[in-house]
RNA sequence: GUGUUCGUAGCUCAGCUGGAUAGAGCAACGGCCUUCUAAGCCGUGGGUCGGGGGUUCGAAUCCCUUCGAGCACGCCA
């Protein structure tokens, strides 16, 4: 479906060709002075440059034609040469009535579907959530259902840290403690026991202190490295181990990222493509792509565009192992093969942002990864303490991702639980899903890409730019319409638009109109913020509207259904909208 | 040092790729409930868009410069 901005712009355009002008100054946009007009167009300003002519003269040669047109409502030209656009009622319904019988309210879903492997999450294994998990799981996860909703296919993998030295350390760890358990014995044959000899909460301690011992202790490290190598040698008594590690790990992931309503396709990590590093390596060196520098292994990266320099990327250490760039490079080659992506999306912390440059270019220029295969990183900033500074517990530690929500759980619970008449299991329930639609709210309504401060109270708050808020006007809408039926209407015979009645009617329909323009933004540029905006925008004008109408008690039953089906769009674009975010509306709070 | 991101109301943030008088929320103040959820709505006050210069009809937005902050710069991820 045509968005409403580009059908204006048509008529307008086609005004401008009538006039003598070049038909691309038509285009439309909505007004910065809502007090003057609805839409406007500049094209007369742009083109008085071209046709060296006065730009309030062209404006008023293109109103003429205009007027003509049976979109506008009113046409004004203002100095320097503003057209002032008002669109007419008719004009406007007749798109909000389309938008209503259409998919997805008249989004355009593209011709060819492409497919995205998002790589979000990114979590080590052993080790507990914190808070800086947080973003990446929230826009990964919000990003993923964009893609999905505009008609792509997009598969989440959730990129595990499982590999490498923290592994060695842990098993290093467990191996001084009981030195005695089968899986160092080298000479055991037999079936190892399927349950694993230690609960998360053991490897939750276990991690924190063979870091620090592995820091002051030499003999412990190198032990740890040995430990590194058997596993990744394959010595069955260390994976099998490791393969206990995993088992309890991910299951406790899984539960955390159940909590966040986070959910990934693939649960692949840096294990997953260590046996086609030797292989990649070789092909590198063979394609005389990869050579050694100060004993290490790596690409020249840089190119002649660059405004500085750009290291190489490195594929080995100096002492042959791998690293984060191998198991990476690794990955991209592994994900062409099985997947054929169109794009591959990282959702890192933006400190990383030179690293992938030199991933990217790397896979690029070696042939891992096609030439039309795109290579996206989205880098977020950090979460931030109300000082400003990295958010820290009280006494300065890192914050668990688990203690988080469930302290802002109990919070909702208790605000939603008093004054209000509510089982104490549909208190539960109602709070942890406003308890989620404040955090991911809170988190998505930043840009990405910028810093923001986690502030518990003003997420949580019912009031202003928060989730809470969005739920509420539309638990209003949905508890409204549930009159209306219960009342013996019917939902599905209202299909119809009746004439503007107010202003907040007319800036009700006109939000509407906007959906499929602002879907398309999000998604051309993966930013989860906009629908934000959008969401609240949306709610704003529909409280207005709310106030000044009456919409059970109206006499006029033309007007009513009209009215009922205005309210199920905005319901079921704003739904849609949190769809896309990753939360959702309960029925009453 | 090089590069990069950013600097907008007291606080937290928008600003749709150059448009008219820079917008929201919180906080402050004043109104509106016998009527669909007042966890709402309406209104008031609050700004040299860090500073300076330039590009043009027109700049928070583009360019240069300067001040300030964060971050990254081959064997971590």
């Amino acid at each position: 479906m045509e968005k409403f901005l580009d059908k204006l712009g048509k008529e307008v355009s086609l005004a401008f060709k009538e006039a003598g002008y070049d038909e691309n100054l038509g285009k439309v946009g909505i007004s910065n002075r809502p007090d003057l007009c609805e839409y406007q167009c500049n094209g007369a300003m742009a083109g008085a440059k071209i046709y060296k002519k006065a730009p309030l003269a062209i404006a008023n040669e293109v109103a003429e034609f205009l007027k003509k047109s049976n979109a506008f409502s009113s046409i004004e030209v203002c100095p320097p040469g503003f057209i002032n656009l008002n669109v007419s009622d008719s004009f406007l319904t007749d798109y909000v009535i389309e938008m209503g019988n259409s998919d997805k309210f008249g989004l355009n879903t593209p011709d060819k579907k492409q497919k995205y492997v998002i790589d979000y999450g990114g979590p080590n294994v052993a080790k507990p959530l914190h808070v800086g998990h947080l973003r990446s799981a929230v826009i990964g996860e919000s990003i993923k259902r964009i893609i999905r909703y505009m008609g792509h296919e997009a598969i989440g993998d959730i990129h595990m840290g499982d590999w490498g030295l923290q592994m060695g350390l842990v098993i290093a760890a467990i191996k001084e403690e009981k030195p005695d358990m089968v899986y160092f014995d080298d000479a055991f044959t037999g079936e190892y026991p399927k349950e694993a000899p230690f609960t998360v909460g053991d490897l939750e301690e276990i991690y924190p202190k063979a870091s620090a011992k592995s820091k002051v202790d030499p003999e412990f490290k190198d032990e740890a490295m040995l430990c590194t190598k058997k596993l990744q040698d394959g010595v069955r008594g260390y994976r099998a181990l490791w393969k206990h590690i995993m088992d309890v790990s991910v299951e406790d992931l899984k539960k955390n990222y159940d909590n966040l309503n986070v959910e990934f396709e693939l649960w692949r990590g840096e294990s997953d493509v260590y046996e086609d590093i030797p292989g990649m390596v070789k092909y590198l060196k063979d394609g005389g792509y990869a050579y050694l520098s100060d004993g290490a292994l790596v690409v020249d990266v840089k190119e002649d565009t660059d405004t500085k320099e750009i290291p190489p990327c490195m594929i080995l250490k100096s002492d042959g192992a791998s690293l984060y760039n191998t198991t990476d490079l690794a990955t991209i080659l592994k994900r062409e093969e099985e997947f054929h992506p169109d794009s591959i999306v990282y959702i890192t912390d933006k400190r990383q942002e030179l690293y992938f440059e030199q991933v990217f270019r790397c896979a690029k220029k070696t042939g891992l990864c096609k030439s039309d295969t795109k290579l996206v990183h989205i880098g977020f900033g950090t979460v931030n303490g109300k000082d400003g500074k990295p958010f820290k517990t009280r006494d300065g530690g890192v914050m668990r991702l688990e203690y988080l929500i469930k302290d802002i759980n109990d919070k909702m619970y208790e605000k939603i639980s008093t004054g209000r008449e509510m089982s104490e299991e549909e208190a539960k329930k109602v709070s942890s899903t406003v308890a989620l639609s404040a955090i991911k709210y809170g988190d998505l309504s930043n840009q990405a890409l910028k810093d923001y401060i986690f502030d518990t109270e003003r997420f949580m708050s019912f009031e202003g730019d928060t989730g809470p808020y969005l739920l509420y006007t539309v638990v209003r809408i949905k508890s409204i319409l549930k009159k209306f039926v219960e009342n013996g209407g019917k939902i599905e015979d209202c299909k119809v638009m009746s004439t503007v009645s107010n202003e907040s009617h007319k800036n009700l329909l006109m939000k509407i109109t906007g959906f499929n323009e602002m879907m398309e933004g999000a998604f051309n540029e993966l930013a989860p913020h906009r629908i934000c905006a959008y969401l609240y925008d949306l709610a704003n004008v529909f409280n207005s509207f709310y106030h000044e109408t009456k919409i059970i008690s109206e006499e006029n039953e033309d007007i009513k259904k009209s009215y009922i089906a205005l309210l199920k769009l905005t319901l079921g674009i704003s739904e849609d909208c949190m769809q896309c975010l990753g939360f959702e509306a309960p029925d009453r709070m």
